[in-house]
DNA sequence: ACAAAAGTGTTTAGATTACACCCATGA
DNA sequence: TCATGGGTGTAATCTAAACACTTTTGT
């Protein structure tokens, strides 16, 4: 269009923040870049918008790619658009985060591209400004937490009261009172408790629990304060 | 660079939702669109990111063009990226919000680009998905309203307690009891009281307040619950 | 003195926190 | 039976909300 060409034009990327739970730790995927420059350095799984698909898209194209997963929790964090961000071309790119069950992704894809589930209490250096896509995409994970229950996406269907506060202590990087946390969610009303029990952990056993299937978005209360 | 050249480029604009306050009531500043397609119908300002300069350059560049100020409070809202948002070409907009003194603009520059500051209450149709631009931005008033003491960004240096009610009144859409807003506010130990009143609303005077200028990036407890 | 807006105080209800205590079970 | 984690109860504290009351001042 006329109007339009004398604007330059850019390369778009999303780069996805894919983040799990596994042992007791958030994970951040992670793959080391395949090109010169800072070939081998770490970076997060990225890929170019292409002309037929929304920035949505193409991040859920390289998150199937790369994991195996579809319809998964994908959100945007930021962009990024510095000039010189990416020193061998003037590319802008659109962070974005996803919440994805480690159990159940492809484990034989992530081994293709070399990548790997790193903790985020010991993230090594990151190319470019990957690292300030990951610290924002924290907080949002963080802020979602506070507001809607997170289970679903990181934990599998059933999950124990227990499992659920390591899991939020990992989140907030900080310890929950047990008999509190547990009062918390309980009087949210969400969760349905099963006949069934952990008996991994104790010699007791905690029952499970999982999403009450008849709530579609959850709006609740904030579950922390912060 | 020879591997990113298999990738298509793209046009990259900012739109900016540009918010104020005035007459008790959150404005948004709109201008007529110049040119086909959907000439003269209502657009946010906005502007394509240039080689030179980053997305966040490019807002606050809009920004100064079409008010006159600078170094105003401007953040990023979210991106839009449809391939067919805009009918006449493959545009990926970046939405930025900021919040400014419409005391303090140019209203010259105003109304050279035929802009007007309209009512959120009373807001026509918009073109393309700025409608969706400017609901996000209002999520993003609110909750930073919520989390810190908009006042300066709004609002004279120097402000009552009645003001700033009416101002968080307009942002939220709802009523604040007067006494539990003043005392929630003072408790928050951001303002300093000063010995002038405003005598225009009432025989008694309310006392301006103004914020304390030690505080830097206000960390607060949160104002409003939502 | 009184109307009207500014500002203060009080009471209640609910949420958060810390922490003591009871329960179920396998060894 | 006892050690261990799972789970419940309770008192103290803090916050939000509703609303009655007092203050100031021009007319």
């Amino acid at each position: 269009m006329e109007l339009y060409k004398i604007h330059p034009r850019h390369y778009v990327a999303v780069d996805c923040v894919i983040l799990g739970y596994q042992d007791e730790e958030i994970k951040l995927l992670l793959y080391p870049r395949s090109f010169e420059p800072y070939k081998g350095k770490w970076s997060l799984l990225g890929g170019f918008v292409q002309d037929n698909e929304s920035a949505d898209d193409a991040a859920a194209r390289i998150l199937k790619q790369t994991t195996g997963l579809e319809q998964i929790f994908l959100e945007q964090v930021a962009s990024f658009s510095e000039p010189n961000r990416d020193p061998e071309a003037r590319v802008i790119s659109l962070a974005y985060y996803a919440l994805i069950r480690i159990d159940l992704h492809d484990e034989e894809r992530v081994r293709e591209n070399g990548a790997s589930w790193i903790s985020i209490n010991t993230l090594p250096n990151l190319i470019f400004d990957h690292q300030q896509m990951f610290g924002k995409a924290l907080v949002k994970l963080q802020q979602k937490a506070g507001y809607s229950l997170i289970g679903s996406e990181l934990l599998p269907e059933m999950f124990t009261l227990i499992q659920l506060r390591n899991l939020y202590q990992a989140i907030f990087q900080r310890e929950f009172d047990p008999g509190n946390f547990r009062k918390k969610i309980l009087s949210l009303g969400v969760l349905e408790k099963l006949n069934e029990k952990d008996v991994s952990e104790s010699r007791k056993g905690a029952f499970y629990y999982k999403l009450k299937s008849d709530i579609g978005e959850i709006d609740i209360d904030r579950i922390v304060k912060f």
